[in-house]
DNA sequence: TGTATTTCTTAATATAGATTAACAAATAAG
DNA sequence: CTTATTTGTTAATCTATATTAAGAAATACA
């Protein structure tokens, strides 16, 4: 990441927590649930310090992860929270984390804006979610789970010290065992 | 879909459709291709009429479609414009379509923004491209191709009849072997 | 209307990744 | 520290989907 690259992602966050109204900080430590599947109130979390996670469970049993949300990221199950449905996603922390409680709905918060500099940092933010997703389905459609691993270890570098293997292979959507595989193949 | 729910999209739509400065309207006949892969300068398309696909082809020259835009959706290479690097999807028409271009990327339209109204159905619009693709993310990685198929069916009604089944296939990751294999099971 | 092209189906074979199992290594907990 | 639990590895077997191929059906085109 060029520093001009991240200067900018530390204004966008800034600009986008200007727009919460009630925060709450709060301290977690890890394995701590924040959201079960089937929640009502769902609320996002920013977070300062530390690493969140968000997944599904799916009817065999079996754990997906969504998305790692370390520092500075932000974690919503957005879909439910603008539908006001039930939560689908679970949120943990995988660390003791540090966070911020946004009570708001996204739509509510656009009410809040007072400049267009807000508004476009909040857009920014957005359009960068939709970016990171609309690559991974592309991969999980194209790619080998090789290919998908090698893109994690260059676009999550920091990631894959935290969290032990199971969870990245959750993330890729493989088997730990299919990871440990590709990993052996790939020291030769 | 619920009356209130269309009442809401078109009004969505219309509202983000104000957003646009400079608005040209054209029609493009079936098979007309909008934008390749390297394009540099990226537009987006409201299709008014008609249907358009995005999709890459990958090293093995084979085709992923990332999304279908049938009337009343926007087709956008957001990732691609907003960074302003060369375009990474192919976008062209499924049918003779009338579609207006978007010439303005989604940041620079936040600075025309003059009511909240307006900023809410940009940023509903968002949300709602955001809910799409963790629904598919999350199929993807823990569903089968039949359960894909199945969901892709309720999902999208109307698009069954307007593509040819190798796009659906397309569409869901798999081959179009493998759909036909499939339907020919659910027949029974 | 007839011919060419594209799309769909079926079937045989190949393969990536899942499942199962058993053990080793690392981490957590008493 | 010592033991229990979780995580990672390896290997055998299984399964969903890919690949290849060939013919049938549908569609586009001359």
């Amino acid at each position: 990441m060029k520093s001009s690259d991240k200067e900018m992602a530390n204004d966008t966050r800034s600009k986008v927590l200007e727009l919460k109204k009630i925060i709450e900080t709060k301290k977690v430590i890890k394995g701590e649930v924040l959201q079960k599947q089937g929640d009502l109130k769902i609320k996002s979390y920013y977070v300062k310090k530390g690493l969140l996670r968000s997944y599904t469970i799916d009817d065999k049993g079996k754990e997906h992860i969504f998305i790692f949300a370390p520092e500075g990221w932000i974690v919503s199950d957005m879909e439910s929270q603008t539908k006001g449905s039930p939560a689908q996603l679970f949120i943990d922390a995988l660390e003791d984390t540090e966070l911020e409680v946004i009570e708001k709905n996204i739509l509510d918060q656009t009410s809040s804006f007072t400049s267009t500099e807000q508004t476009k940092a909040h857009t920014l933010n957005l359009v960068n979610r939709i970016s990171t997703l609309q690559k991974r389905v592309l991969l999980l459609m194209s790619a080998s789970a090789k290919e998908r691993y090698k893109d994690f270890l260059i676009t999550y570098p920091n990631i894959i010290q935290r969290v032990p293997q199971k969870m990245v292979a959750s993330y890729l959507g493989i088997t730990p065992e299919a990871l440990s595989k590709i990993r052996g193949e790939m020291l030769k």
